[in-house]
This record gives C-alpha cells, structure tokens and sequence, in this order.
DNA sequence: GATTAACAGTTGATTTTGTAACTAACAATG
DNA sequence: CATTGTTAGTTACAAAATCAACTGTTAATC
C-alpha cells in the first residue's frame, strides 16, 4: 500500500513492457476473443502471416520468439478453421510455407482494424512524436 | 518472407507489445531463472512488493492485472521461499498483507540491479529523451 | 439477528504451454 | 553411398495457466 520506491519503478523496463503487454492483451482480446474465438498465439502467427505474407513457421519463430510448438500448435488450428494453407517446399520437403487463405486473410483485416482503434486511443492522449518514439524503440526491443 | 504490409506493421501496438515483452522476458529470464530458479510471476508478485511495500494479493491483481489464481500460488511458492509473510487483516479477516522478509528484500534487491542493467543497455541505444519517453507511455499503458 | 449477497483467497478440473524426445528430410564427411 | 550430424516440424509428457466451484469472512437488507 505505502509506496516505498516508486521512483525506481520506471526503471524496470522488463516489468513494465509485461505489464504493458498484458493491459493491452487484456484490451484487446476482450474485443476479438469474443468475436473471432481466437487465442493471443493465432492472433500472433495470423498477423505475421498477414504482415509478411508467405512464410514458414521457422521464420515466425525467429521473428516472433514464440516457441517453436506453440506456433506448430496454433498453425494446426487455424488451418483446421480453414484461414491457412501448408505447402511442402519443392525442393526442400521439410519446409513447410504457409499463406493465408482469402477467409484468413479477412480475419486478419478485421483484427489489424481492431489493433488500429486501439493505436487510434494512444494517439489521443500523446503527442505524434511521443507515440512515434514508443513504436520505434518497440520495433528495436522486439527485433524485427 | 516477401514483405507485404511492412509500414503497417508499426501500428499495431498490441502487437508490438507483446514481441517486445517476450523479448526482453527472455533475455531477463536467462539471467534471473537460472540464479534465483524464479518463474515470471513469482519476480511479478516479488517486483510488487518491492516497490510498493507491505499490500494485498488483490492490489497486487489489480495493478499488474495478472490472474487471481495466479498470484495466489506464486505467493505460495514465495512463501515456501521466506521470501515473504502473510498477515491476516487485524479489522477485515479476509484480507491477507503481504511483505518482504529481509531474504526476499534481497532477492528483490538482486534483481532490480539485473532490471538496470538490462535498462542500461536501452541508453547505449537511444537518446535519454527517447527512453524517457518510452517509460513514461510504457507507465501510462500499464495504467499504474 | 437471520438471510442473502459480496468479497478475499484457495483448490480442483480442464486447457495451454514448455521440455525433451521423436520423425522425416537434407547435408557433410569418410 | 554409408554414416553421422543437422534442420523443420510434430508429438508425448510434465509444468503452468485459466476457469469454475469452493471456504471463510464481512456487508446489506429484510
């Protein structure tokens, strides 16, 4: 209750980017876990795969730093839903590329509008610039 | 791998946040996991208590928004440690307080230094402006 | 003051995740 | 071209997360 250090606080930058990430994730899946039933690691693969396009779940792993299961896993459900395809690679057969489908791909537009309203919030309680530095040290810390 | 939405990808904080969290709990983890064995919500709940002091399992909930359930058994764990004491509220005999022993003012110790560190290397990268910024957006998202 | 509702926290059942061992395909070395 | 090693992805099992139902306590309403 008493605050001792809050100070300090703002320099625990693992501890705010989980809490951070956590309050959005919140936000954010009460919106499209209702609509689209899907789990924060569908929504994450389906968002590479439409930022991306085409790719194989060994490249997801690199650029998302999800483990390499969970994203098996969340590939085999949303193909299962019909909004990813799988195609062996021709000339090397342990690749397997994925693309969405037209059904995955519209799932994908509705869930990047509903990641744009949310920005659309931030941008009403700070500054262009402001915004613009979180999202540019964001993309550093998350190493795209 | 052919890149299709690339300038969009900047939008999506959500997003962002959960790429950037994951990064920097890794990298923390590597260290934090293998000298103190601690899982990331037991250096959540130890974080809370740190830097707020004495306080309950439910203000603990609601400020890092992590589940009840959660918090519960890595309180639990925390307290198998002598990381912390439990006290019943003198009034409200519902209420646990919770607090830090000198061990797990230590171990808390030990690992704010870890944070910093970690920080650190944030300011190599960019301006003070920057960070600052970051910190403050990262504060106000968390919603402390 | 008895009864019903609300709240803090825990426990148990189910789901999701992580670890490690596996399959299948390719590459390198002898 | 056989053997050994490596890589992409899956699966089995163990650990941890969530969800719902629970205990014990306080507050509210009759």
């Amino acid at each position: 209750m008493t605050k001792k250090d809050d100070f300090e606080l703002q320099n625990f930058l693992p501890y705010l980017l989980n809490q951070a990430a956590e309050e959005s994730s919140l936000a954010f899946q009460n919106i499209y876990k209702d609509r689209y039933g899907m789990l924060r690691t569908e929504w994450r693969v389906l968002f590479h795969l439409g930022i991306y396009g085409r790719m194989t779940a060994k490249e997801i792993c690199e650029r998302s730093k999800m483990h390499k299961t969970k994203i098996s896993r969340a590939v085999a459900r949303l193909e299962a839903r019909r909004f990813l395809t799988r195609e062996r690679g021709a000339d090397d057969r342990r690749l397997e590329y994925l693309e969405l489908t037209p059904a995955g791909r519209k799932a994908y537009d509705e869930l990047r509008a509903v990641a744009m309203d949310y920005d659309a919030q931030l941008a009403e309680a700070f500054s262009q610039e402001e915004v613009a530095v979180l999202r540019k040290l964001l993309t550093h810390l998350a190493k795209l």
